[in-house]
Order: structure tokens, then C-alpha cells, then sequence
DNA sequence: GAATCGTGGAA
DNA sequence: TTTCCAAGATT
């Protein structure tokens, strides 16, 4: 496979397709015969996934690469069937509350994922006649739908020709060419080499080809103790030839995470509690939760014990010993629990009563559910 | 381009 | 206990 001429006009992609540097024992369609093959020989059997030979209903596969975003499979397994059974249309999903949706989404974590979805699922029913497109343009245009997305479904639904890269193509891909750029700045060089590799043709089955690369990654070519004596791809890697496997992918290196605490309140009068509806955006937008002071960073803020002035409604308190602990993306969060007995239930903004027994089905978050174990457990002594 | 945005499992 | 990381998108 050689470089095509050079052209007037073209884009960065167009120009670092000219300069990469092709060191391979093996030519691409080499790899990519070689990889369908394993593929054949070791297809797993998931959930959302087509049997060989069947179409698979683009809702689901939509469905499930939105839930497998930054996700574990185990993870995804039961919401997807989940989501599936009560939900069987994109029609029937549009149509939902979106509190139930989020509620459905509770614990499975990236909650702006969850309120795209049901915009995309309106999208598509109102603008698309309940069918999703099969052009990356168009479905990279789609709520939560990004280039990763984009490409997996019309290559998995559609067999169309697409360059699918995910977290499994990066580590394959940097691993097969020793690239020693580290990530992010490696992304537009893996994708022109993915591209080069991958089908160009319905007939070469790209569908196939993209899950290939991403089992390969999960089950074969994984981020420590790579199965390299099972790989296909064995012969013509580099990074086992140096015998650096582990080395790939280089990463920039990551900040640390800040801590913040707060106080949270378990408010409650006879048998019902007080829960808060979260602003739409943000960090657990529009799920419920407790009423709590401000996350104050550890290292800047002072133990701040002005919780008297966030308390949302008056009663006795009680501070209960312990605390809970939880760990996002971007910080670890301590959170103290008072718990707050008041005499009648009275409606406050953005809150809402439940009664004690209805609280596992009310779709919190983690982070919240561990104060809502925390102050049942430590609390029950009143 | 860097930050933001969850969670649970593995080492 | 801490760190890493998993089929990324959005701002």
C-alpha cells in the first residue's frame, strides 16, 4: 500500500498520512484478513451484539456504545437489558419522563450520558422518523454522539466504512507501531494508521473488523500482562519485538486529585425523607440527592462548620459519628451526616419527600447512596 | 487544549 | 490503601 500523490489544499490529516512511517513486517490487509479470522475464531457472545450472520437493531447497538462510554462490560450488562425491556423503541424511550430515564441511569455514573440519551432518542424520533441515520456526519450531530460513537455504530449497524478508535484501538494500535507519542497528541496518527488498516468496503465486513480491534484490546491486548502468545497480530508487532508491551500507550502525565468535604443532611419526619433535585447541568445533573453544604476544598478551605446556614429546614439535629468517603473523577469527597428530625413534612424548592422504605428505588446516585447507608446504619438509635 | 464528568473492579 | 482504568463527549 503506498501514499497517494499529493494534492493541493488538504487538511493536517491529509498531510500526516503522507509522513507516517510505515515499519511493518506485514501490509495492512494482511492485518486486517489475519484479525477477522481471530475474530471468527473467538467472537464473545454479548448482549447487544448480532449473531454472526444477523442485522442488529441499530437502538440497541446506539444504546449499549452510549452505556459503554468510559464503561466496563460487566457493568453495562444488566442496564442495557434493562433499558431494553422497559424501553424496547427508540420511540418508547423518546416518549419517557426523563426523571424515570435518569432514574433507570442511577449508579452506572456520567449522567450528562443519560440526559443526552433521551435528547438523542427525541431527536431522532422527531427529526429522523424514529430511524437513526447511517452517515457518521449525521450521527456524529446526534446528542452525546461523538467521533468514537459516531464511527462504532455505522460501522457495527450499518457495515458502513468508518474508522472506529476507542481506548482498546489506542493501546492496539500504539502497541503494533512502538509509537512513542504519548496520548493525547497520538490520537490524529492512530486514527490515520486504524484508518489504513481497516476495511474499506461493505464486503470486508468494517462491522466485524471494529469489534475485532476492541475484543482484541479487552480480552487479548490488555493494559497489563498482554496475552501476546494468543495475539494474531504476535509477528508484526513492535512493542513485543522490543519486548515493551506494557510500556504502550505513553500518556501524559495526570494531576492529582484535590480532596473536598462536606456536611450532609438526613432529613427526615416520621417515616418519610427529605430529598434534593440537583440542578439540570453539572456534576449529577438533575439526579437526586441530599441536601448538603457547599464541597469545600480541603487544602484552601478551613473545616468550615457553618452548616447551621445550609440546614434546609429546622429541627432537631444530630451529628453522627463517622464518615463516608467517595471518589469522583476529579476529587475524593468526605462527607459528614447530621441527621435532622422535623415535625412536619413541609415542601422546600427543589426538594421532595419519600417515604424511609422507597428510598433504594429513588435512582441515587453512589456518592449519595453511601450517606443514605451511612445514616440509616448510624442513625437508627433515636 | 485542558477540565469536567461516575463508578466499581483489579492489582 | 492507592492507583489505574473501562467500547468518550462536551465545553
Amino acid at each position: 500500500m503506498t501514499d497517494r500523490p499529493t494534492k493541493q489544499g488538504r487538511g493536517r490529516a491529509a498531510k500526516a498520512r503522507d509522513t507516517v512511517d510505515w515499519t511493518l513486517p506485514v501490509d495492512p490487509d494482511a492485518l486486517r484478513t489475519t484479525l477477522l479470522d481471530w475474530y471468527d475464531r473467538h467472537r464473545r457472545t454479548l448482549p447487544w451484539r448480532a449473531s454472526p450472520g444477523e442485522h442488529s437493531d441499530p437502538y440497541a447497538v446506539w444504546l449499549s456504545e452510549i452505556m459503554l462510554q468510559q464503561t466496563t462490560v460487566a457493568a453495562v450488562k444488566g442496564y442495557f437489558e434493562r433499558f431494553l425491556k422497559r424501553w424496547p423503541t427508540v420511540g418508547d424511550l423518546a416518549a419517557a419522563d426523563r426523571d424515570d430515564v435518569l432514574n433507570a441511569w442511577a449508579g452506572l455514573g456520567y449522567y450528562a450520558r443519560a440526559r443526552n440519551l433521551h435528547r438523542c432518542a427525541a431527536v431522532v424520533a422527531d427529526d429522523h422518523d424514529g430511524h437513526f441515520p447511517s452517515a457518521v456526519p449525521d450521527l456524529k450531530a446526534l446528542p452525546g454522539v461523538g467521533d468514537y460513537t459516531s464511527a462504532a455504530i455505522a460501522a457495527i449497524a450499518f457495515d458502513t466504512p468508518a474508522t472506529v478508535v476507542d481506548g482498546n484501538v489506542e493501546r492496539v494500535i500504539t502497541r503494533l507501531f512502538a509509537l512513542e507519542t504519548p496520548l493525547p497528541d497520538a490520537k490524529p496518527d492512530i486514527r490515520i494508521r486504524t484508518g489504513r488498516i481497516a476495511p474499506d468496503t461493505a464486503a470486508r465486513r468494517p462491522g466485524d473488523f471494529a469489534q475485532a480491534m476492541m475484543d482484541l484490546g479487552a480480552t487479548v491486548c490488555t493494559p497489563r500482562a498482554p496475552k501476546c502468545l494468543l495475539c494474531p497480530w504476535r509477528d508484526a508487532c513492535r512493542a513485543h519485538a522490543m519486548g515493551e508491551e506494557e510500556r504502550f500507550p505513553l500518556k501524559k502525565p495526570k494531576k492529582p486529585k484535590p480532596s473536598r468535604q462536606c456536611t450532609a443532611f438526613w432529613v427526615t419526619s416520621g417515616d418519610h425523607v427529605l430529598l434534593e433535585r440537583r440542578p439540570a447541568k453539572g456534576l449529577l445533573g438533575g439526579m437526586p440527592g441530599l441536601f448538603s453544604t457547599p464541597w469545600i476544598d480541603t487544602d484552601t478551605q478551613d473545616m468550615a462548620d457553618d452548616w447551621q446556614s445550609h440546614l434546609p429546614l429546622s429541627g432537631n439535629t444530630r451529628t453522627l459519628p463517622g464518615t463516608t468517603r467517595h471518589t469522583f473523577t476529579h476529587f475524593h469527597l468526605e462527607t459528614r451526616v447530621i441527621v435532622v428530625s422535623v415535625k412536619v413534612v413541609t415542601d422546600i424548592e427543589n426538594g421532595f419527600w419519600i417515604p424511609l422504605h422507597h428510598v433504594e428505588e429513588a435512582g441515587l446516585p453512589t456518592v449519595f447512596k453511601k450517606m443514605a447507608v451511612h445514616a440509616v446504619s448510624k442513625g437508627s438509635g433515636t
